[in-house]
DNA sequence: GATATTCCGTGCGCTGGCGTACATACAGTG
DNA sequence: CACTGTATGTACGCCAGCGCACGGAATATC
């Protein structure tokens, strides 16, 4: 009966509405994001008119389940969760969305509604664009599409892959694969994060998180003072994180490492 | 430390190949699955031509991990689980997949392989369709493709939900809920499913399905015997069945029904 | 510089589920 | 009918993580 985990919903703090602000970078910032980069220059150009460039901060919502998505995000240096709530009081990290993705893939798959939470979990910058408009933008450009689906696969592969993790590995595993896959989308050794916020991640209670940080640091594989997390040993900490960690990077890569044991146990007579 | 869940690997039996034999109802069958029949007449009949009417066995592995994807399924009367494997000798159902789907989302991504495998977890009809003949109709028509993109959004939201229903809720409810969710897709109130093989759905221990599985039987909702279980009380099993699976459901029928009360508590000053 | 708030550390009893092992019961095969 | 495999029941120790609660420390607020 773990019914009551965390009392206070999952909402850090920061309101709701329009946090956003206009940032400077709005050229350069583009091609923060990996998936714009991959545009052939033409659609890219295109798009980019349409972009706008916003600073999102910390704790800010950008789409609530069931609600109308009214933009959609390619992050730059900003880091977006998808959150799945249950109970109305639970919150369970489904997804990481940083530089290599989009937040707004239900639109793309016809759906104006999003069914998760989507996060802001590192502030940063992010362009945007209003849905109408972006869909629009995706019936012309074809390079775009391909692109988007291409990432929604890989979105579901890596809810897919956490929902297993979450399922079977040690909340230890569990935060030393969360701090990597955070500290592969952010450019600095340092975020700022504090164990109760994690624990809202992970899908466990703070001090869960707490017992699994201090292993961790006696590991001296990362420091913590506060909410500042410093990631000291990178190396130790793909050690400490459970295989889950590289599955899902590498399905980024799109490396597809195929392990040469499964693939001999599969006949390939047909 | 619950690093060997169930060491027999998560195929049941009955190997791999070609189990999969010509049905007979090829017409009949094709309107049992609801995505093509839902598409408009004109486009209906001409994909039927290309579809091969299968009967699917239970055990049957239709992709493995990493594998390259060869047919597309149109489920009838048949029921496909996708399940996460991890660490080599775990496994979790992630989605359910009966006559309301189709088994080959990768495909219509733009991905050759599919990154779970999918188990027939249900004996029954299907209309299958080799992938590159199936790439080629999905680009010949907007109706397919936006069934399967809307219905991939579907499976998206599933996965989500099933993620953390695995995370936060026991056993007993996560039993229910996944009988009814087989029940749904089956006509029958009976279906043919082992304790063992619960067990690799639900990501827990032989036992585990035992335990739960008597508690479900005393109250009358369920009876079993060797494998054989028949759903006794619908209502009383959705009672037992955590909130989960009503949320899945809806999905489906795209009912979408917001709670007032969350509704209200986010503002809409724009 | 006193106070409030946020963040982290620690302790304690509890329990769901794990790993393991063995016992029973039914079903098919010969 | 005996035999063998499959499916289910039972038992026991163990532990990760839970809920709860409180203490201490650092930062912000006035």
């Amino acid at each position: 009966m773990n019914e009551k985990l965390h009392n206070p919903p999952p909402a850090p703090r920061a309101g709701r509405p329009a946090a956003c602000s206009q940032g400077a970078g709005a050229r350069s910032a583009s091609i923060e994001n990996s998936l714009l980069a991959a545009l052939p220059r033409k659609e890219y150009s295109r798009l980019l008119g349409g972009l706008e460039p916003v600073t999102l901060s910390f704790g800010e919502v950008l789409y609530e389940p069931e609600e109308r998505i009214r933009h959609v995000y390619f992050p730059g240096s900003s880091l977006v969760s998808l959150l799945t709530l249950v109970d109305g009081h639970l919150a369970l990290e489904v997804g990481l969305i940083g530089r290599d993705g989009v937040v707004g893939v239900p639109l793309i798959l016809g759906h104006k509604e999003s069914s998760v939470r989507a996060l802001v979990q590192g502030a940063g910058t992010a362009l945007r664009m209003e849905a109408a408009q972006f869909l629009a933008e995706f019936k012309l450009s074809p390079s775009l599409r391909q692109e988007l689906y291409r990432y929604t696969h890989t979105l579901m592969a890596q809810i897919s892959q956490t929902a297993a993790c979450n399922r079977f590995h040690l909340v230890e595993e569990r935060l030393a694969r969360w701090l990597l896959m955070t500290h592969d989308r952010v450019k600095s050794d340092q975020f700022h994060m504090t164990h109760e916020f994690l624990g809202h991640m992970l899908g466990v209670r703070r001090v869960g998180v707490t017992k699994a940080a201090q292993v961790l640091q006696e590991r001296k594989l990362i420091r913590y003072s506060r909410g500042d997390i410093t990631v000291l040993d990178r190396g130790g900490l793909e050690t400490a994180a459970c295989q889950c960690y590289e599955v899902v990077r590498d399905m980024h890569d799109g490396v597809q490492s195929v392990p040469a044991a499964r693939k001999a146990e599969v006949s390939e007579a047909a």
